[in-house]
DNA sequence: CCCCGCTTTTACGTTTTTTTGACGCCGCAA
DNA sequence: TTGCGGCGTCAAAAAAACGTAAAAGCGGGG
């Protein structure tokens, strides 16, 4: 098990390390973002610890970088406490958020459950029953066959699959899939979720919508 | 199994000597950047420990020079701890970074990881069906017979060949061929998927585009 | 110095994707 | 019943991405 932290801290460094090796992990760090992604792509760490406030780049940006080929887990680390960023960080797919000061106890729950989770439905993609996803190539799958979808399609499916089985908001999916600004666009969705509906056709899964609220991938 | 060690402070190759020799390898050093690199051609050594200070040239530079035509694991040795230097050698294509001084339990270590990752996916020549790509003296076959392709074709071939069947993204593709910096220059692609497409011709070889996605090398 | 091969840039027609607009449906409330 | 908001559907218009060829830039070797 080997944990890669990204923090500019040197403080913070010392004691993530001591939490970490004392429960059996291998540890690595990087003291600002660059270093940090070029040792997850060398290091391939089974759990990230990252810190929002880095040196040279936006934590949330490197989490985005990481995300092009990775679904590593990646727990959060920052002194800012506010919505804003924690749903930013989220979106970029983040698996949980811790703020400084933590104690190293809760540190390591955290830690353990979000592998357990990743442990759990990992085995490499995004996958819901007979849908797989898989991000590193933005490719999908149905029934073993493959499944072609334009870039805002696999976008806003993925968002759905990531939270399968539950609703989202037509909010939260006009900000993962178009971004910010689109926020109030939502006959996007309607046309989207119209496309999608034709492809996943003869499936058991389904896109509900619950009106006024949001949208919900389904397994029959 | 053989290393090369490029230094040219004779008290770090006694040491590094001594230190791999010891954990079976055999050692063969080189105290220059010319001379190194000829050695890495006639020895086609399984690992290369590079010191970037070096009195005739760059160690970066002999690194890309190495990188040119070998996909050996490189581990780079240097006094200088600046992030700087770090970041140009892992992007001439280093595999870890040792700053001097440095335990002999820590490099040992770096070094076996470093050969663990590369036996991943390695296992010599790049092949797909008809074509075979030799990474030492970038070379290729298609059906047999050689296949003239410059050294740009052939990074941007190698790249679909090692994802063979799978979408390579344009990002991927423009940070492998033409570095970082280059990742939004996606006409590059366009440019030389077609010259690759002309030089497959006749085979059964097919590289694919998937709009705003990137590109598939596929056998038909 | 010029030629040659390779890379980069530019231009333009084509294909694919995204956005936009129109229309009808359904549920709900006035 | 009628009007309205949110939704589903379709297709045209607009934008983006792609394929292709050819010109311009660049560096090394003759």
């Amino acid at each position: 098990m080997t944990a890669l932290i990204i923090d500019d801290e040197i403080q913070i460094r010392r004691l993530l390390r001591m939490a970490l090796e004392s429960k059996g992990y291998t540890v690595r760090d990087a003291e600002n973002g660059q270093v940090g992604l070029q040792e997850a792509v060398f290091l391939k760490p089974d759990v990230i610890l990252l810190d929002l406030g880095l040196p040279d780049m936006d934590g949330v940006e490197v989490l985005k970088r990481l995300r092009e080929w990775s679904s590593v887990p990646v727990l959060i680390l920052s002194v800012r406490d506010q919505e804003a960023v924690k749903l930013a960080a989220f979106d970029a797919g983040a698996d949980d958020y811790v703020s400084k000061p933590f104690s190293t106890a809760e540190l390591i729950a955290r830690l353990t459950a979000i592998q357990r989770r990743q442990g759990a439905h990992d085995a490499a993609n995004l996958q819901l029953g007979p849908l797989v996803l898989d991000p590193v190539h933005h490719e999908a799958s149905l029934n073993g066959q493959p499944l072609k979808l334009t870039p805002t399609e696999y976008a806003m499916l993925a968002q759905l699959v990531r939270h399968a089985g539950k609703v989202v908001t037509l909010k939260q999916l006009l900000r993962a899939v178009w971004g910010p600004q689109a926020e109030e666009q939502s006959h996007y969705l309607r046309v989207y979720a119209n496309h999608l509906r034709k492809k996943l056709e003869g499936s058991t899964l389904e896109i509900k919508n619950e009106p006024g609220i949001g949208y919900r991938l389904e397994e029959m």
